[in-house]
DNA sequence: AGAAGCACTGTGAACGTGCACAGCCCAACC
DNA sequence: GGTTGGGCTGTGCACGTTCACAGTGCTTCT
């Protein structure tokens, strides 16, 4: 309420002071309000209120051992993420759930080895309570740092390496490329393509892996590319594509931007969409609604994933063994199949 | 070095005791090292070391008042900001510009009266020790509480309503347009129509501002729509203008994403880039490239802006008084003009 | 009536740092 | 030879909070 005058910042003190109480009382009310009267709770209340008071976290945490905020850690090489779509909502879901709790979310980047160092050396010094892991690629270092030191951790997507050890959060990358395999299949194609991600990436080897066990028998290799999940490898997977199998009639792309790549190359070399040739995508980011043709796409749960992420990473930070959360996906009928 | 076995962190006192010094030299050797003896040094630093000594930054932001880390603080209404591909540049930039002065980044989202509530809260009760603030649209709200609230703060654009008043970075919009315009002009063009930002915001009346200050008595109001800053935006305007100026032969959007938009309604109707119609943006973001044909536009140093909306920033936290600083844009020119 | 419990309150000691201050030693000066 | 002063060092206090503990007053049970 009060201005502030230059004047020093109400403490804990001040507040009791108002209250015609302890300094105690009020700790006890600021933390559940446990075993204090109904007056004093009351008072205090209002004197909170009419000093303005404000908790200092660092005094809190100083006492308390806890950080409370926690670390949005990329890990990727690359700012290739910050290409990605997905990587915003699933920073801003982050942020939300994280807001709710009263945490601050701390962004951390550890592509070179000096920001890497750097982030794990802030990060096990207990700077902050627990880290939400946005890495992807197998035999990521920073992981075996942070289970070594026992840093409290949830990963986006299968940790590849690490499974069983660390606790994360995933769509059902392989239920969701079958699903959209059999229904460009049960739309009449014959002979279905498919650009996968990197195979080091749990996105790269589940969804190829759902793409085999859909097909089955009819497995071709000549109809797999890799891309790397940039447009620009997307573009290029499906020029290889064309080039190996002039006859192919569909195409699972296991990224919406790779299958923004995919349409470019499908335009330049005359292919119409989906008469000649028809497009899934993966992930439905904003992209998909706006691609021509709109992109049919199995729809990853982004806003669910980042606040399972928080809710889990809470958790574990509080003393519960690490989980293994999977999601499903939707199947996003466009135009493009 | 050592392992973390469930053992408490070593503190300052540690150090101190392996060197065979006091807390006080420790306490020296942390802040410059100004005042202690070559062997001091040396000793110290090889027990910083050994004991794998990390300074408890809670405790330091106690006693000397300053929290070592600043917030970046989105006040868009909706996630508009999270489908702007500059955002990612923006906020990595600026993480990165912090990691270097070693101080981490809060993302704080400021959407709802909610969230701005618990952000002003947070902010000015000195958790952080300055924002940079990604706003744009006029008349926002919680710039003015930083204001009276005294809190450095560091705007990226020209915060209207605020000029003179806090300091930013920006880009010339202005003279950005001008040549943009002037682009144009000079490969032929006649009829030069525009799709502005929102005109709440600096990009849009500065980018409009530029556009007519280069036309000016050829200045023609039919010319002009007003779009939001987002692809479906572009894509409405480029039909309103095609609609009322079927003659135009070019149009210069005020950004990358509404250009995309703007590209898919010429498409739709026929309109061949740049044949019939020259197709200017602005933002240069890794957008512009990708599209067909390739966009000509404006490059906004976002790297540059977002490094020097950290140096402003902290400046300001050190007791300087705010500037405003902008910086110059280039032509990239590809293939839609 | 005294003991025992309950509901609540106040107090002192941490937590790990930086900073002001006082003290030390040694060289240089009068 | 005492005084000054500069280079370096150690110590006590403060920062704002939580937590354990010791009360206090009041009810209830033996």
């Amino acid at each position: 309420m009060e201005q502030n005058g230059g004047r020093r910042r109400p403490t804990i003190k001040d507040v009791a002071a108002v209250a015609g109480v302890s300094r105690g009382t009020v700790s006890r009310v600021l933390n559940g309000g446990h075993w204090v009267s109904p007056e004093a709770l009351t008072a205090v209340q209002a004197a909170i209120k009419s000093t303005g008071y404000a908790a200092n976290r660092h005094a809190r945490s100083l006492v308390t051992g806890r950080a409370n905020s926690v670390a949005f850690l990329l890990t990727e090489p690359q700012q290739l993420l910050f290409e990605d779509p997905n990587f915003s909502v699933l920073l801003r879901g982050a942020a939300d759930a994280l807001a709710k709790r009263d945490m601050p979310l701390l962004l951390m980047v550890a592509g070179t080895a000096a920001e890497r160092r750097r982030v794990t050396d802030y990060v096990t010094a207990g700077h902050v309570d627990g880290v939400l892991l946005i890495s992807s690629h197998a035999g990521n270092p920073v992981v075996g740092t942070l289970l070594r030191d026992g840093v409290p951790t949830v990963a986006c997507g299968t940790p590849l390496g690490y499974e069983g050890k660390v606790g994360y959060v995933a769509a059902d990358d392989v239920t969701g490329a079958r699903e959209m395999v059999r229904h460009l299949r049960d739309t009449g194609r014959q002979r279905i393509a498919t650009i996968t991600g990197p195979l080091d990436t749990p996105g790269g080897v589940q969804r190829l892996q759902g793409y085999r066990d859909e097909l089955g028998g009819s497995y071709d290799e000549s109809l797999v590319a890799h891309g790397d999940y940039s447009r620009l490898g997307g573009q290029r997977a499906m020029a290889e594509l064309l080039e190996r199998r002039p006859d192919l009639d569909a195409v699972f792309v296991a990224s919406d931007l790779m299958a923004a790549g995919a349409l470019i190359t499908l335009a330049a070399q005359g292919r119409r969409v989906p008469g000649d040739v028809a497009v899934g995508g993966f992930d439905d980011s904003y992209l998909a609604a706006t691609l021509t043709p709109a992109l049919t796409t199995m729809r990853q749960p982004f806003e669910r994933i980042s606040s399972e992420m928080v809710r889990l990473l809470t958790d574990v930070i509080n003393g519960e063994q690490p989980a293994a959360i999977t999601l499903p996906t939707t199947l996003i009928h466009r135009d493009s199949t």
